[in-house]
DNA sequence: TTTAACGGTGTAATTTTCACACCTTATATT
DNA sequence: AATATAAGGTGTGAAAATTACACCGTTAAA
């Protein structure tokens, strides 16, 4: 696979040119790609790019970027993200590294693979990306197109981790409003594992584990009545979670 | 940390000199760091190298090496632990990438870890190893020296993980000889989970699974009752295995 | 024959999970 | 004011899974 090997260090990549035949390939780079799940409109939603260049020009694509000499893989993500979507300070998460030979098709590209969960809602626009994204867009899970390179691979790996992730840690407080009602905490879950819950044992068991917040306020602008909101207490959260690593 | 750049391909590091402070660091390096777990007289074990070579000269190390341009993650763990035990087609498992910017002292090395677990017994002779090691020994989990680099840390993600996975697959039996008793085989779960079982409990779980074959065979050469010999069912764990994921 | 060491077994209490249906409350509509 | 609509909110019983717990049996060696 690998051609000419060039220094890749701060070398622009030209896409075109390559699929001419007449251009560079690296030998190896590293790079992050990211799932940042969304939750808007009861639906679970990714973000996508749509690609401005060859390769897979005008194709979908995860969000990613190669990892800089000097930075780790997660202050790599963090950045990433950032020039992504704007947002900081998020809990970028390791999934997985893809390291099959031809995944990428102009030289050696491993990629470590990371997920955030966000709230749609409370981020500002998303901040113009890098020069290779034409755009970045919602999409949801359950009707993604094609991705590029093996990018339909890593959201499966990395998705199927968050399912299984689910049932053992409270994740998915991250993908809503700070202050939620309990349904929209059960369509999440809905949403996460594809399945219907049943309300009365859902609620039960959420409120079992102690770290959700009964507010006083509760929801506005229904047209029905308004339901209780609650807040994922951070503090009880650790008190439970740190006993169970010391048990 | 980067010093001069020099192409790394094919380059043999030459530790002492650099060490002296006139050396040659790389740029950027993909590695494999392995766990590989052992269980031997009722000790959980784990495989190390003695280091030949600065840096960490005489110290313990994972056994790990460098991914060829041309050879996928999952290949280059199999060839290494090859190379360092002899042993093939064992199920290596990918756990973590590691990428710290200094976790190397001669340049960017981000190393992925994977783990395998096997019969110490049913081996040959550790093969030689690679130039670098002076020779590979299993150590006690228990009683790890200081590893080399950030090897502690890549140990201890990776125990962690896999004491996680225990309890949701039978992974245990990797460890085991073909043919064990339910007493050896609970014997190893209490050295992975550090802690007492009750028998009986135990028992009843496990054959509650369906995926032991009962033999006829007898344990031999003890000195007390010997025990009913069990041997894991492969068909029956991928059937169960099966009902699980399309459940 | 005795001893040492492990093999092998069952039951009851507790906890967790699961299935299941109706009345209440707030707003919008007529 | 009455009514319709849409979601909020609640409890119980059955079944399954987990936990705690103790003694006799068998084998070989002393």
């Amino acid at each position: 696979m690998p051609v000419k090997p060039i220094k890749l260090i701060n070398y622009k990549l030209n896409y075109n040119a390559i699929l001419e035949d007449k251009l560079p390939s690296f030998e190896s780079v590293f790079s992050i790609d990211c799932l940042i799940f969304g939750f808007e409109a009861g639906e679970l939603k990714i973000l996508l790019i749509e690609r401005n260049d060859e390769p897979f020009k005008d194709w979908f694509a995860l969000p990613g970027d190669i990892v800089k000499q000097d930075e780790s893989l997660d202050d790599a993500a963090d950045r990433i993200l950032y020039e992504l979507t704007g947002l900081r300070d998020l809990q970028m998460k390791q999934f997985h590294t893809f390291g099959e030979v031809n995944r990428h098709p102009q030289g050696r590209v491993i990629t470590v693979g990371y997920y955030a969960l966000i709230r749609i809602n409370g981020q500002k626009e998303l901040r113009p990306v890098t020069q290779y994204a034409r755009k970045a867009v919602w999409h949801p899970v359950n009707s993604l197109p094609k991705l590029a390179f093996d990018h339909t691979e890593i959201f499966n790996n990395g998705f199927s981790k968050i399912r299984r992730r689910l049932n053992h840690q409270p994740i998915a407080f991250d993908l809503l409003p700070e202050k939620f009602t309990l349904t929209q905490l059960q369509g999440l879950y809905e949403a996460i594992l594809n399945k219907k819950l049943d309300k009365r044992n859902f609620r039960k068991k959420m409120l079992s584990y102690g770290f959700l917040k009964e507010l006083v306020e509760k929801q506005k602008g229904v047209s029905y009545r308004a339901a209780k909101l609650y807040k994922f207490d951070k503090r009880k959260y650790a008190k439970i979670f740190q006993n169970e690593l010391t048990a």
